[in-house]
DNA sequence: ATGCATGAGCG
DNA sequence: GCTCATGCATA
């Protein structure tokens, strides 16, 4: 069985949504007008008024016109869990960055586990959730600390909850995540899988690739802002299973067999590294210069096209170049929890240096041959 | 963890 | 034909 397949979580059927003034409109406009202004979570509102956000949970997304939007889970996550971080306002105002990140990381189980196994060894895990950092403490008025209150929000434009936007809050997360998961002895895939169970409107289940890129902050920054919500409720949902040792089976994922064999072409060392003077040279080539480069290089044209498109997208996917400036970032940092991106100083609005790209923290270099 | 690929949406 | 989110396959 394969997992249900959904729109990504950032395109938005809704036209008038992807528009420059698009439905991002609740996160803080200062920062948002910084990035693409791509939709990440359309998601009409009514459809929780007429109670049909159940409903809609069951049906393939690809055929409503509705999608999430990140500032629909302010609620969402505010819920339960005495130990869990709130969701910080967008302002990202009063808190202090990764400094209070060091997690002391306890050993973790030898193996992983997918979740089912790991609650059926009805291990109570000590001090089960590390308080993950509060940023900034919600105005009581908003938090609701009612467990009763409807899991998805009825209304969030400008009710002073938005999306987490701040990047330091988010690599804080992606760490926190990264270290609970951890803990309570899951895996990537499993995460991704678990997903689709949560029954989040428009989130089916992800694969381990986007789970791991999350924890390694290896996303476009819209795309960590969308994802992170649903992995959080996860997690949430996840502690609350483990604290009670009684599983629901909620989270429980059924292992999908996937038997196609896709084969991957796989472009040689030396091809590889004229490919990255050419691109160098010229980040977007024309159909002729790219044509003229498969040629030379003995390639097909559209494994060249292919190789370009991932090549500018590699560049600005990578979260943290998103807030840098430099000249490149073939390498890029290690994905490991030591990384500590440099981020810039608090201030959102003056993220980047004038001269770079407020999207991919990078000099534009948009013109084509 | 990451390289190559796909497909929706868009101009 | 591009961007972007995302996934399969594999190093």
């Amino acid at each position: 069985m394969q997992p249900q397949r959904f729109y990504p979580l950032s395109l938005n059927p809704i036209p008038s949504f992807t528009s420059a003034s698009s439905s991002v409109t609740n996160v803080d406009s200062r920062r948002m007008q910084t990035f693409q202004s791509q939709s990440i979570f359309g998601f009409d509102n009514s459809i929780f008024n007429t109670g049909a956000a159940q409903a809609l949970a069951d049906i393939d997304v690809k055929n409503v016109n509705t999608m999430l939007r990140p500032d629909m889970f302010s609620n969402y996550l505010m819920g339960h869990g005495d130990g869990a971080y709130g969701l910080p306002s967008a302002s990202g105002e009063g808190f202090e960055a990764a400094a209070l990140l060091p997690v002391s990381s306890h050993e973790p189980p030898d193996g992983m586990v997918n979740l089912q196994q790991v609650m059926a060894m009805h291990h109570s895990y000590p001090a089960p959730f590390p308080q993950y950092p509060m940023p900034t403490p919600f105005p009581t008025s908003v938090v609701n600390p009612t467990p009763t209150l409807p899991r998805y929000p009825l209304a969030a434009p400008n009710s002073g909850l938005e999306v987490e936007t701040d990047p330091r809050e988010l690599e804080r997360f992606a760490e926190h995540f990264k270290q609970r998961r951890i803990k309570l002895g899951v895996t990537q895939a499993d995460v991704g899988k678990a997903l689709a169970h949560l029954k989040m409107p428009g989130v089916g289940s992800l694969s381990q690739s986007t789970i791991c890129r999350f924890e390694s902050l290896t996303l476009s920054h819209n795309n960590m802002v969308a994802l992170k919500p649903i992995l959080h409720s996860w997690l949430e949902k996840a502690e609350e299973a483990m604290k009670g040792k009684d599983g629901t089976g909620e989270l429980s994922g059924i292992l999908p067999n996937t038997d196609k064999k896709r084969k991957r072409t796989s472009i040689a060392a030396p091809e590889k590294r004229l490919l990255e003077d050419f691109f160098r040279q010229q980040p977007r080539p024309s159909g002729e210069r790219i044509a003229a480069i498969a040629d030379k290089l003995d390639l097909k044209k559209n494994v060249v096209r292919v190789w370009f498109c991932n090549q500018r997208q590699k560049q600005k996917r990578d979260f943290r170049s998103q807030f840098r400036c430099r000249g490149g970032v073939a390498g890029g940092l290690p994905s490991t929890l030591s990384a500590r991106p440099l981020l810039p100083p608090t201030s959102t609005t003056s993220l980047l240096p004038t001269k770079c790209s407020p999207f991919t923290g990078y000099f534009e270099s948009t013109f084509r041959e």
